[in-house]
DNA sequence: TCCAATAATCGACTATCGTCGATGGTCGAT
DNA sequence: ATCGACCATCGACGATAGTCGATTATTGGA
């Protein structure tokens, strides 16, 4: 007899695969880090560090914290530009968004 | 003369906004409350807390916090039944993670 | 009424994180 | 070569979060 109440048409997320999706949420657990993509994502060309730092309002060193944490999940890039980085959004990460929500929820990605 | 990067059509994000999609996603960012969701998700059947203890694998006051952040955001409702307490999902929440994905890329919610 | 089962709460510990100021390093211009 | 602008890194601090074991509260059954 099977007393389990798992519905076989779910598959279970592999706790490997939860860590995975619990980091990359975590990238976009910070009100600060979210202004810092948003205004990054909202530019019409890229930005340096400074003109974010003006933007959002925190210390410099706090968005080159940021932008390291985005940039480690690619969420940003970053290129070197003289004295100056360029920051761009890569906006691909996000699109990944509703299939790490259907894998939560035990659907099997199509 | 304006020497702003901002692009008109894109609006910005506003801070408080920021900081409600930041403890939403923080809701999501650990691997262990993952498992509780996706436990909860894949069932077929309301589950009891100790049904999900004995399938995550770690202690039982652990699997109470975790099911508690997930209430407080409404990703699982719990519901006493006698001396048991199920736990069912709701799905309508991590179907409105697209539009908040749209809203830092900074696209109008249609 | 007493007992077992279930789950919430508490207290403590550790780890991680966000923020800042200060420092250091690199590049371009003078 | 020196200087200034720009950004990364470091060190420190306080705050927050995850985990566990123990305790407590509530419910249902004997």
């Amino acid at each position: 007899m099977n007393s389990s109440s798992q519905n076989p048409t779910r598959p279970a997320l592999h706790p490997d695969d939860a860590d995975e999706y619990a980091s990359w949420f975590r990238c976009l657990a910070d009100g600060t880090r979210l202004l810092v993509l948003n205004a990054v994502a909202t530019a019409d060309r890229a930005m340096t560090v400074g003109e974010i730092v003006d933007r959002v309002g925190v210390g410099q060193s706090t968005v080159s914290h940021h932008l390291r944490v985005l940039a480690e999940e690619r969420f940003v890039h970053m290129q070197a530009d003289g004295t100056r980085t360029l920051v761009t959004v890569n906006a691909d990460c996000l699109q990944a968004l509703p299939e790490a929500a259907a894998r939560i929820m035990g659907f099997d990605p199509a």
